[in-house]
DNA sequence: CAAATAGTGTCTGTGAGACACTATCAG
DNA sequence: CTGATAGTGTCTCACAGACACTATTTG
């Protein structure tokens, strides 16, 4: 028990981010080489400390986002993660990371010449491969932004966010086969899509295909909580959160 | 753009917990009457600062859960909720909130005389009613811990932990409809948790109630996820996360 | 025409909602 | 016996899985 002078001690505290994205049909993380040590030369999840004394941590978040990536805060979905412990990260003190979740629709390319240039897309299985080169305890953090976001498509309109401002359903099911790791029957898709009122609605006629008939566009519509949920199929990629 | 000498700044984290337990048949929360400033004498939620450098978060949860609610690590549910930058809360300094939450079988009563005698449990739609009396931003926070736990009681067996080591499927089901605010079919219920394989299995005979037949004793088994999940009736109480 | 992608019709099984029913206790 | 709580039988309807089908494009 403290006595009466005792003050608590102070951390460092670092926001992390697991920003995801569907890249030639794989479920694509964020990843960059760190310049300076500790795991110098290691892949590691964007992010960095506060800037300053008030800033706030979904601010920081904002701008680790435009800094490490150049995604700017539209179009895209940001939400918390969690907090990690992090003991002995790093030499300057204690250490909490609190990570954050993003999903951004398809980009062009990997990243724009931005401040960090080392930064590269890469597959989650992947990155998530051999016991992982992560840094830190980037590997957890990664496992469970990826857990967040099968849980999320179920019950929101997540998937979307994958998506661009338009998108035609084949895409959308793309998400969902990419992100679970199953594959799902097309007309079922359709007509659960299509049945939960708002999800998505029409948006101008439709898009050309290299080769095929053309698909409909539709925009994110104003339904955020689908109820009820989207039914995903028993995969091997069951696991318990937190 | 900082210097190079530059140093990131620090905060102070502190742990607060949504503790949820089932009394007379109603979702309470416990909750502490503050002895110091700020918020002298209004209601927060237990919790306090890392106790020195190196407590780990989840252990700083347990101690807290323990000297202010007189309530060990066993047969008690802990999880991250989220963190919660919770601005200007003391002069001290930059103060973040890790938010955790507990949930805890029925108790004989209240509180235990432990460290904070100022504890009460209280239902939480009375906690939160009138634009709340809650110290800070535990409004917030305790919202978020009830939102979590109306989801959780879907796909996990986490409403195993609001009863005791054994409990008759009539008190799960008293515990369904009391954190999610609907009634149930007995019937449905009854099929529904009895289908699913391992969330609870048989333990002794039976027990005896105050006058009608007696119920089978339950106990929670090593299912920990629901699959499918258990259907929550489309209520009034639904709410977009994060 | 064939190949490719978009989208539909429809059968069937599972499981949830409804609700009337039986079972076993205290008094 | 009555009242109370535990537990069952069973009908119906909505919806997900399966899968064969039609539609519209490129080359």
């Amino acid at each position: 028990m403290p006595d009466d002078r005792w003050v608590p001690p102070t951390v460092l505290l670092a926001v992390d981010l697991v920003i995801l994205t569907l890249r030639q049909s794989r479920l694509q993380v964020l990843l960059i080489q760190r310049g300076i040590e500790p795991y110098r030369g290691a892949l590691a999840l964007p992010g960095g400390f506060l800037s300053h004394d008030k800033e706030d941590l979904s601010a920081a978040a904002h701008r680790e986002l435009s800094e490490e990536a150049g995604l700017g805060p539209d179009e895209l979905h940001l939400e918390q993660l969690g907090f990690y412990g992090a003991p002995e990260r790093d030499p300057r003190g204690r250490v909490v990371s609190a990570a954050y979740l993003a999903v951004a629709p398809r980009l062009p390319e990997p990243v724009p010449g931005t401040d960090a240039s080392r930064a590269c897309w890469m597959p989650v299985t992947q990155a998530l491969a051999g016991e992982s080169n992560l840094a830190f305890d980037h590997a957890e953090i990664l496992t469970d932004g990826i857990h967040r976001a099968r849980e999320k498509l179920e019950r929101s309109a997540l998937a979307t966010a994958f998506c661009g401002p338009t998108f035609t359903i084949s895409e959308l099911q793309d998400v969902y086969e990419a992100v679970w790791g199953v594959t799902l029957d097309a007309r079922n898709f359709y007509r659960k899509v299509q049945s939960v009122d708002g999800f998505i609605v029409a948006a101008g006629p439709t898009r050309k295909n290299v080769g095929g008939r053309p698909a409909r566009l539709f925009r994110p519509g104003p339904r955020t909580i689908l109820h009820p949920p989207m039914s995903r199929p028993q995969g091997p990629t069951s696991q318990e959160a937190t």
